[in-house]
DNA sequence: TGGGTTCAAATCCCGCCGTTCCGACCATTT
DNA sequence: AAATGGTCGGAACGGCGGGATTTGAACCCA
């Protein structure tokens, strides 16, 4: 229950702009009866709903629940735990220190992205 | 940044070497059968046994059992994430607390790279 | 010698985290 | 428009993780 079945690991998320439960289901390798359940226990999921109550996924959902899953799966948490993460995390982007670090480590990042490009 | 661990409210450990598993029960307000229990859970958690078998708890036990203890109650791992965090932690040579920091700001850059990998 | 503590092991139990079922509704293909 | 297949919510159901309780004996201190 605990190797590492990492976000890597999956799919990469095509470009477009809504998914289906179906298809969400695949994308983050989570059932689509878990998906619902997920959506009661963590207030940040809300997808989209329309005609005849069916959610419409955007890719902020998509890496939100793969956000959760890496919780739940990876790291052990229970859900309660992982709603306090989610929620810890909300708040603590909003204090400069972390948030500094993150921004220098993602500029890091883009440029090695962006080595990585051109070779 | 994380919750604030409960430990806080927890008596103070009296200067004496050893303790019964009476006594770590009440310092770490753990009944004794949770404790017999995690001790089957957590490697790291092996009292001095002697005389009929009975367990004598040092300062270090008390700390070890104090931190499982939040990392169960106050932060919301299951048993198997704690012990996760307890090993991570112990081939660290940094505190628990910045371990787990980097541990989530992994997830969090990963999270960031889907999202650079999309743009 | 008697009351409190501890022991290992077996058994019991509750709630978390889904799972399964359901008839009805929706979307896409033919 | 019929056929096919995905999706809906809600309720009933289930496994099992994480203890809790029980048992009966050994132990400790006074």
């Amino acid at each position: 229950m605990l190797e590492p079945s990492h976000n890597d690991e999956l799919p990469v998320i095509p470009g477009k702009r809504y998914f289906t439960i179906g298809e969400v289901s695949e994308l983050c390798a989570v059932k689509p009866h878990v998906l619902r359940y997920w959506e009661q226990e963590f207030p940040q999921l809300k997808p989209v709903k329309r005609r005849g109550n069916r959610r419409y996924y955007q890719r902020q959902d998509v890496l939100t629940i793969r956000q959760i899953r890496s919780l739940l799966y990876d790291q052990g948490f229970t859900i309660g735990g992982a709603r306090l993460q989610m929620s810890s995390e909300a708040t603590s982007s909003e204090s400069g220190q972390l948030n500094q670090l993150v921004v220098r480590m993602i500029d890091d990042l883009e440029h090695l992205l962006d080595l990585l490009k051109i070779k």
